[in-house]
DNA sequence: ATCCGATGTCAAT
DNA sequence: TTGACCTCGGATC
């Protein structure tokens, strides 16, 4: 279930479980055998995510970089841990928890130049965003977006412009503004941006608190609105996402879909406006 | 038992 | 725009 969220909020639980003290460092399936041999009983003392790119820090041996991809997960778990099974990439473990990392895109342990440059090459963050100011903003996002002709639909998804962003976040932010997915970045007001920056902050910082994506607002559930509660198959109460020829919880007209981008897109026709 | 799709990204065309 | 890659759970036979 890997968008920023999933990341930031893999980040605090490594530090919560991990951190400050030695952890045992293995690849059972291999492929970080060597990486692990020389990260194994060194002292975890930094975490970081920025989009969907998670780094843990073993102070002058390095970091290393995590990208779950689409199929990468991470699992936690108590003392002992059970035998691994041959496709966890990645395990960590102290006296008390233990970690399997399986299916990533990247797990490599970087050097901080290294690092920087991965940073340097991803666009603000929303979930890097802090209340004085200080951390990232949606300046950068803007500056790409109001110059462009790509769809906003693609512009969200391009971690250059925004990173953190993925599917979910993509389709269901652009429901709450009322945006159609195919207007073109330029044709994008100021104040449509400024909302839409301020509204993934929060929905994303709520993501990192549940640990699941949750867009409805409460006057919109289906309790709320007099009608039966509706079950989604993934984790949390969305608008439109994996929704496809369902009824629109406000207009009651069809979600629909689209490929856009080899991703699957969704949104209202009704509610959404060019 | 097998197929298919999934909240991602990159390289090759 | 397409194919490749990484894994696994649910649907389908």
């Amino acid at each position: 279930m890997p968008e920023g969220h999933t990341i930031h909020r893999l980040a605090e639980d490594h530090l919560a479980r991990f951190g400050g003290r030695p952890v045992r460092v293995s690849s059972p399936q291999g492929k970080f055998s060597d990486s692990a041999a020389l990260l194994d009983g060194r002292v975890l003392d930094a975490v970081d995510a920025h989009g969907k790119h998670l780094f843990l820090g073993f102070g002058g041996t390095g970091w290393v970089h995590i990208h779950l991809g689409l199929f990468g997960k991470v699992g936690f778990g108590g003392a002992p841990a059970p035998p691994p099974t041959d496709t966890v990439r990645l395990r960590l473990v102290s006296p008390a928890a233990h970690m399997d990392l399986r299916g990533p895109t990247t797990c490599a342990l970087i050097t901080d130049p290294e690092k920087r440059a991965i940073h340097d090459r991803l666009g603000p963050d929303p979930l890097r965003a802090r209340d004085d100011g200080t951390g990232d903003d949606g300046e950068k996002a803007w500056a790409r977006i109001s110059r462009s002709r790509t769809t906003v639909a693609a512009l969200l998804m391009d971690q250059k412009v925004i990173a953190g962003v993925g599917n979910v976040y993509r389709a269901e932010v652009l429901f709450r503004h009322g945006i159609d997915p195919y207007r073109a970045g330029r044709e994008l007001r100021r104040a449509e941006w400024d909302a839409i920056w301020a509204d993934l902050v929060a929905l994303m910082r709520e993501g990192v608190r549940n640990n699941r994506i949750d867009t409805v607002r409460p006057e919109h559930t289906p309790e709320a609105m007099g009608r039966p509660p509706r079950v989604d198959d993934h984790g949390g109460e969305v608008y439109v996402y994996r929704r496809a020829r369902m009824a629109c919880l406000l207009c009651g007209g069809e979600i629909r879909t689209e490929t856009l981008a080899a991703r699957n897109l969704f949104w209202c026709p009704g509610c959404q406006r060019a």
